[in-house]
DNA sequence: GGTGAGTTCTCAACCGGTACAGAAGCCATC
DNA sequence: GATGGCTTCTGTACCGGTTGAGAACTCACC
């Protein structure tokens, strides 16, 4: 004989099914005097409650929240700010006791479809909107809190003003007197390489970088500033070689903009390799204030975002989407944008007066 | 009306049931023709595809697996040790497509009974055993791979030798010439205190710290050297009020022996608030070789786990019990132990003559 | 034309619960 | 003694798929 299901209790204690099911679900609907003896039975027979699958079936809920990734499955425990990100939204979700989904992204292209895993709504973070496992999830209508995407017409966003923060960044350069930018990002997928500044706004993909480069262009362009863009592929990739694009050049910058502090870290090793003193010849801002910026040495100047901020808007929105979509009314989608400040510290001064 | 079902277009396409599921689940069951008529029906009526969950029930398989974690959630995401194992497990795991599910301990005794979620298998990382989320898991019958735990009856395990470690690691400072060496250990449930070192084997609660304590002891005490013994609760707490019970006394001993790495970075820190040079006047061991004992300075000697290795290991194993399990034999319950070595740095010297 | 092997599709029994609409019994009330 | 309102339990129709055992049909071959 297999398992012991509610019917087996049921037989067992000569009481109907419904009646065994209520035993553990509705304690109010039965006297306290036969539950406890379908209890004592049910403990006898090795059953350990309702099935969690069959339970999800007949509700309609089930205790899980999805975390969809842009990368690996592993990428969520590597990058500093994404993990930052996520123990917030723990956090915050914790009091629900809900569980944590993490979907591996499907496989390159659209193979390995990962399999769907059911869930009664999903974070999507730093994805490509319109890409397959997106896609999915929205035609599945699960109620969805996009985070660090563009605005979506059905689900709520979450995301920092990245473009405001990267003006800033470059607005501080300016000010400090700099003629000569260099720029290092992400989402060019032809490995590392420069680019033109008028190329790159196409050549980026992704959304954050896309908005940062923007807020770089935004303030640098009309100013006339002399700019020199080295792009790499993923953020989580060593950025030394674009950094020696940007830096072991005839003239190189006087200073450099980052997409992340993890980045800007690599940069300002690469600059030391190369006999470059910092901030004394080359300043440094970096993007995220991840610890990894208040470790370095001098500390670096960077764009804080409250990554906290950003877990518990983005928790919040998925609780109250999925409330929303469980009383059917679709009510409003909250859109949420945080703020992103400047923080100088020790990597930027003014240039040198010999460039 | 409501959402598509496979009963909906089948009574569109006039086909049963039965092979409109064929056409997503069992393509070779149909003729092509047929089966490109349901999926354009599909199309049309807004059908993602097979409810998930609906699925699950009927096949028996999630798709997930569980990783039920010591402390809250967000200790995931925020200890770099754990964090580490997560990622190479999420790495072993990705080829199967399986999507890890993150399950929130249930709160503090017993209430919050943390929703059942289904999955295929879980990993225990850390836990009491006996503990009431474990022990409903183990009841569940659901495959379990334990981590860092102690051997079980049926459940496969894989951890650190974290004795015979912490065993290298005193005989190193043996080695040197310490006869006074202070412990900086956890589990110590009633906040920072001074414990004894014949009372702490017993007052030390979970297995890794207690393991780690053993293998001090075993090195230390039948040498005769003298022991102070300092425990806090925690290892995300803060160590340095347990740390100043160690240093700020009249007699401190010349070398300390610590629980993690973390918890020996911030004793390095209180030490120099106390004016204690290192490892001139006292020589720090940390454990884990996490990548902050390279940062500190000078940097940390520690002993090295393999975390990556216990990683691939744990999914290896939690792959291979969900496989047997399936089967329907028991088959045999792997044990993997991973070496601990000692990696020594530059926090470790001969005491001092004056001591 | 009968036989056996393939293909293609349908039947109906699961998977293991949940929840609503009563039915039965009991007691108080008018 | 009929009425009404509780509490407690049962019947049964879901939830949305999967799957093995056939039925019906086609085709090749002797």
């Amino acid at each position: 004989m297999g398992r012991a299901t509610l019917q087996t209790i049921a037989d067992r204690v000569g009481v109907s099914r419904a009646t065994a099911s209520n035993a553990f679900s509705r304690p109010d609907q039965l006297s306290a005097s036969l539950r406890a003896t379908i209890l004592a039975a049910a403990e006898e027979l090795g059953y350990t409650g309702p099935d969690p699958t069959a339970r999800m079936l007949a509700r309609g809920t089930t205790g899980a929240v999805g975390v969809l990734l842009p990368e690996s499955l592993r990428h969520a425990f590597t990058d500093e700010v994404l993990t930052a990100f996520l123990g917030a939204v723990a956090d915050a979700l914790a009091p629900t006791g809900l569980a944590l989904t993490l979907l591996p992204p499907s496989g390159a292209g659209d193979a390995a479809p990962a399999r769907d895993v059911p869930m009664d709504g999903a974070l999507v973070c730093s994805c490509e909107p319109g890409s397959p496992p997106v896609d999915r999830l929205v035609r599945r209508g699960i109620p969805l809190v996009l985070v660090d995407q563009p605005a979506a017409a059905d689900a709520a966003v979450v995301h920092v003003d990245d473009r405001q923060g990267a003006r800033r960044a470059a607005q501080h350069l300016l000010d400090l007197g700099h003629r000569s930018v260099g720029v290092l990002t992400v989402g060019v997928d032809d490995g590392p390489r420069l680019l033109t500044p008028a190329r790159a706004k196409d050549a980026v993909t992704g959304h954050v970088a896309r908005e940062r480069l923007r807020g770089w262009l935004d303030v640098l362009r009309p100013a006339g500033v002399r700019m020199t863009v080295a792009g790499q592929s993923r953020a989580y990739e060593d950025a030394s070689p674009a950094a020696r694009l940007l830096l072991d050049v005839e003239d190189p910058p006087t200073a450099v903009l980052c997409f992340s502090d993890a980045m800007a870290a690599d940069l300002v090793r690469t600059a030391g390799q190369l006999g470059i003193r910092i901030p004394t010849d080359l300043s440094v801002v970096g993007f995220d204030d991840s610890p990894l910026a208040r470790r370095l040495q001098p500390a670096l100047t960077t764009v804080r975002q409250d990554v906290d901020a950003k877990g518990r808007a983005a928790a919040a929105a998925l609780q109250s989407a999925i409330e929303q979509s469980r009383a059917g009314r679709p009510g409003p989608v909250p859109q949420v944008v945080l703020p992103a400040e400047l923080v100088v510290r020790g990597t930027t001064t003014p240039p040198a007066r010999s460039a």
